[in-house]
DNA sequence: ATTTACAATATGA
DNA sequence: TCATATTGTAAAT
């Protein structure tokens, strides 16, 4: 493992205290407040991670109102497979309002006998929220799954206009 | 017609 | 090999 300088930062929101963490390459992790004590690992936290955070507090407070934030951190995604990445690229790909079902997603990214593993590259999604994967649901419309907290999901879904049956 | 149960197929550790 | 944030089909009610 390379010493990747990882910096992780509070973010104080309605919805609790949110992680964010960067790498040198950019936002690498969002975390949330699910019961975990954000720990501040501001060691040698560069201007440039500071940024980072800024741009990335303004975009989750937008996401958090169901608003496409107009400007994201770079997010690095590397830490990834390339599938993961195929699939984390193809939610981005998914407009406000919104949803998709995992089927879509396999379709999307050419494998549409892959739903499985949409699901999984889904949960090992670092940085929900700005990778929708809360726009996913199942083919039924049903909410599937969400690691971080089924209520926040719900939550994420309603702000942005959509009900759930 | 609606619901429950089971198997399948792709990816990652 | 096992686990996973699904999906599709079949049978029972």
């Amino acid at each position: 493992m390379q010493p990747a300088v990882e910096s992780q930062l509070p973010i104080a929101t309605r919805d609790g205290e949110f992680n964010a963490r960067y790498s040198e390459k950019g936002l690498a992790g969002l975390d949330f407040p699910s019961g975990n004590k954000a720990k501040r690992t501001s060691s040698a936290a560069a201007k440039t991670v500071e940024d980072w955070h800024r741009t990335t507090t303004v975009a989750l407070k937008q996401a958090l109102q169901g608003k496409s934030p107009e400007f994201l951190p770079p997010l690095d995604l590397s830490a990834g497979t390339t599938f993961q990445q195929r699939v984390w690229n193809a939610l981005r790909k998914i407009k406000p309002g919104e949803t998709c079902s995992y089927g879509e997603i396999a379709k999307r990214i050419r494998n549409p006998q892959a739903v499985r593993a949409v699901g999984a590259a889904c949960g090992a999604n670092p940085i929900p929220i700005f990778v929708p994967c809360h726009r996913v649901l199942a083919a039924n419309g049903k909410i599937g799954g969400f690691s971080c907290g089924l209520d926040v999901k719900r939550r994420l879904l309603a702000r942005e206009g959509i009900l759930l049956c």
